[in-house]
DNA sequence: ACTCCGCCGAAAGTAGCTTTCAGGTGTGAC
DNA sequence: GTCACACCTGAAAGCTACTTTCGGCGGAGT
């Protein structure tokens, strides 16, 4: 994994199609500050972009030539040739579509109504932009560790430790066997159960939090098989992890916090993993949840209606 | 301005964004054998040339580049380039047109892909719903005891629970009091000590779920505002609520649990209450969030970059 | 059959894209 | 506080791909 060909980067996403404003914002945190511009440009104005050559492009930025094409291998095009022509596209799209109506960002005095519509259309935007970026190959085999596990471990932390739940919860009911400690010790000798044929989870927006990697870590070096659900693929936990599965990351602001839509990106993925796991493995899944659902039906009053 | 060169005819049309099997068939009887050609393997494959030079086209139609260049031309565009731009824009434009055809239910042997994309737009959906039949009224009546509250509590218990949870967490990371009992003992003990001024919040999409009901009742019995998140806003829980949120319900299936939607729905419905309480409570909220957020800096890995 | 007209592709020319390399700047170690 | 290192950054060289030119060749009319 020693890419000692300093400038031969290459994603290892195909070129994106559409979901290139959710790959800029995902990657942004990685590039550097001239990268930044060029990719701001870009996710700002495709049409506009899509006119300009290499040059002009750098013209507008205030970069050079090889920064621009520097950003387009980053966000996994092998040139700025292939850059421009995903934008054509996305502009042919964006233009035949919808427009984007309620962009604005959220502010102090916005009446309750607006801000329902804002989140709401926030939220809509996080969905679509997970889903496009989502690497089918990697949820696929991720999918296929998991329906063959004996057992299944989930690491989260605060907000990402809910999905983490969620995930277990799911998995619970169809007859797997899923833990999802929410206390870091725990989680380490948890990990340490774990052996070859186990798949370990870790979530975490960041990538770099600590009390869910090292149990990460520990269920890798035991021989389980890792995924990462993580907002960034370039992460400190994609280190010890077979298969990453990338959330995107939507714009944030004082009144719209990160975890807000990495929770609603993250769960998405989880949702996933739990259908797709549910298919493979549907003879002893479709009982299990039927079985779960009975159980709880005397929780509930009887109906008013 | 002397046109008396002769290669130099350019259509009176400017590019052609969308309509360009037309023109091409306009165009076609006016074309030599070779530029039909061309003109044909565009027109019938907008998203395979487009992924080619003008060398592999000329090859591909068993022509020269120049002939590539003239049909180009012929078209209304200054060149190839122009045209392959106006192609990948075509391409991207009925890929997109081709995909609201996901609407179907969820099939035991849909591909990964279809997977992801069908939960995507089910959400997106779930939120739609959600938003448009939220009263604001309500919402409003909610956050305004919320932000004066003394002390909040949350019920919720499975999937609602760790929305319940999701919410006590926001509301802390502001400075409020806000408790999440997942035992629901601990929830009725809880709701003991709360009284007028205070703020109780009930989750369940069944709306009849005993163990949150009663919480919520012994709060509303003590004299506490009461609120109720539900997608039975008919069910037994508004019997104690002072106000009622309406969570949508989306159609569900054995691979699509009623879980899964009701939890997208109860979380934008929370993420609401949340943002808007922030608006309410600025002054105290802003210093509040930030200093959370500083908090857990460090508890995050050196950066990679 | 000859000549004229105009389509056609090879090759030269050029613009734009890519790569390399050296300078500068910020960061971390001592 | 100073030094050294790593890494970003843009200028310029190198190369690919697009454009233009020009001569040949086939068909149509006479």
């Amino acid at each position: 994994m020693t890419n000692d060909v300093k400038e031969s980067f290459t994603g290892d996403a195909p070129p994106a199609p559409a979901a290139l404003a959710a790959k800029v914002r995902t990657l942004a945190p990685s590039m550097t500050r001239s990268m930044q511009r060029v990719a701001e440009a870009v996710a700002g104005d495709p049409a506009g972009c899509a006119a300009l050559t290499v040059t002009g492009l750098a013209e507008l930025t205030g970069t050079s030539e090889a920064t621009v094409v520097r950003t387009a291998r980053l966000l996994g095009y092998p040139g700025y040739r292939d850059l421009r022509l995903a934008l054509a596209g996305l502009a042919a799209q964006q233009q035949s579509g919808r427009a984007p109506a309620v962009t604005a960002d959220i502010a102090v005095d916005d009446p309750v109504a607006d801000v329902v519509a804002k989140l709401a259309y926030d939220e809509q935007q996080t969905l679509a932009d997970t889903a496009a970026g989502l690497d089918t190959v990697q949820l696929g085999a991720a999918v296929a560790a998991l329906a063959a596990a004996r057992r299944i471990d989930i690491y989260g932390i605060g907000a990402s430790g809910l999905v983490a739940q969620d995930l277990g919860q799911k998995l619970l009911r169809i007859g797997l066997i899923a833990h999802a400690p929410s206390d870091p010790h725990l989680a380490v000798t948890n990990a340490v159960q774990l052996r070859s044929g186990d798949v370990a989870i870790a979530i975490t927006h960041s990538g770099s939090t600590g009390d869910v990697i090292e149990p990460l870590r520990v269920a890798f070096d035991h021989g389980a098989t890792t995924v990462a659900i993580t907002g960034r693929p370039d992460g400190p936990v994609t280190q010890y992890a077979d298969h990453v599965l990338t959330t995107s990351t939507a714009r944030e602001s004082e009144l719209r916090p990160a975890a807000m839509s990495s929770r609603t990106s993250q769960l998405l993925v989880v949702d996933c993993l739990f259908t797709c796991v549910t298919q493979r493995t549907y003879e002893t899944a479709a009982p299990a949840l039927a079985a779960s659902y009975e159980a709880l039906a005397h929780r509930h009053s009887p109906r008013t209606r």
